[in-house]
DNA sequence: TATTGTTATACTCTATAACTATA
DNA sequence: TATAGTTATAGAGTATAACAATA
């Protein structure tokens, strides 16, 4: 049981923001496990649907590093959901293009996302749900105080032992 | 540069959060770090002020695992800022209270924590940002359909090693 | 037997640094 | 020199399982 105040969890923006993400992110996941693909292979999966994004232009459309993206074509490649095509003009990029099985797998995860927000989002009040994607849009957006965000300097890692492979 | 279209971007509500959480998350983090907190220590401190809640429950309140508020208590006493209090009724549990650092901590770090969400929320219009606000507390707080949330029997880990201590 | 807190450990996500191959 | 992608690894956050003390 919640014992606090709402005055007390509104004040915590962190907090909300967190859970929703965390509780959402957990939620998708099993809905999309039905069709062999996770929320984040999702998130790229369909943003390479065009076929002419490179991975670094897929990660930075998703706001993935690109070591992040590296591994997550790994697995789409390796479910055969997508393949990496060398650029005829530039042999150092990869442009990411989805396979047919990865188009339905999209399709497919489409309707299971829709699916979910609209159960999360269906208890909303109409004008609620929409400012609350508004807001979200504007904190998250390009030009928003929560678009990307490593402004401060913080702690570096110590350095790792160099690499012998 | 973010080229997708904005209905693009509406629709990727996991994303929305996520990326709110990771943002907020990482600078409230390095805000808090001149008080010497991180933001969950923070979270738990603050809720732990009444002096008279036990770890179980400080975790309830703030949707935490038992093992990881052990951890985040073990970080807190470390610091000086909160000791396990032996309750009196029941030698299993223990009291969670903040010291008079602790509260000095909590009151520095709930000034910073204003000033960042006021920084990230200023930029809305009033409705906008109180319509925001009451749609999270809907979706989180209890009885909403974000909160808590382990409905799915998913991938069991394997079984770890005995421990042998 | 059940519960509180603990330890050890596993897993995920994210990110830094060094490296390879190109440009 | 600089850039795209890769590998290895670090670190935070979270969670599962086994365990000890107590109820």
């Amino acid at each position: 049981m919640d014992t606090r105040s709402e005055a007390e969890i509104r004040a915590d923006l962190n907090y909300l923001f967190d859970k929703a993400s965390q509780v959402l992110t957990s939620r998708t996941a099993a809905a999309l496990a039905a069709v062999g693909i996770t929320p984040r292979g999702y998130c790229v999966l369909a943003k390479a649907q065009p076929g002419t994004l490179t991975q670094g232009e897929l990660a930075e459309l998703a706001l993935l590093d690109k070591t992040t993206m590296v591994v997550t074509i790994d697995q789409l490649e390796a479910a055969g959901l997508a393949r990496r095509q060398p650029s005829p003009t530039d042999r150092r990029v990869r442009i990411v293009q989805t396979t047919e099985a990865g188009d339905q797998v999209v399709a497919q995860a489409r309707k299971i996302m829709d699916e979910v927000y609209a159960e999360v989002l269906g208890g909303l009040p109409d004008g609620e749900r929409n400012s609350l994607l508004d807001a979200l849009v504007r904190l998250v957006g390009p030009a928003g105080p929560l678009h990307a965000a490593p402004p401060v300097a913080s702690a570096r890692r110590r350095p790792s032992r160099p690499v012998r492979s």
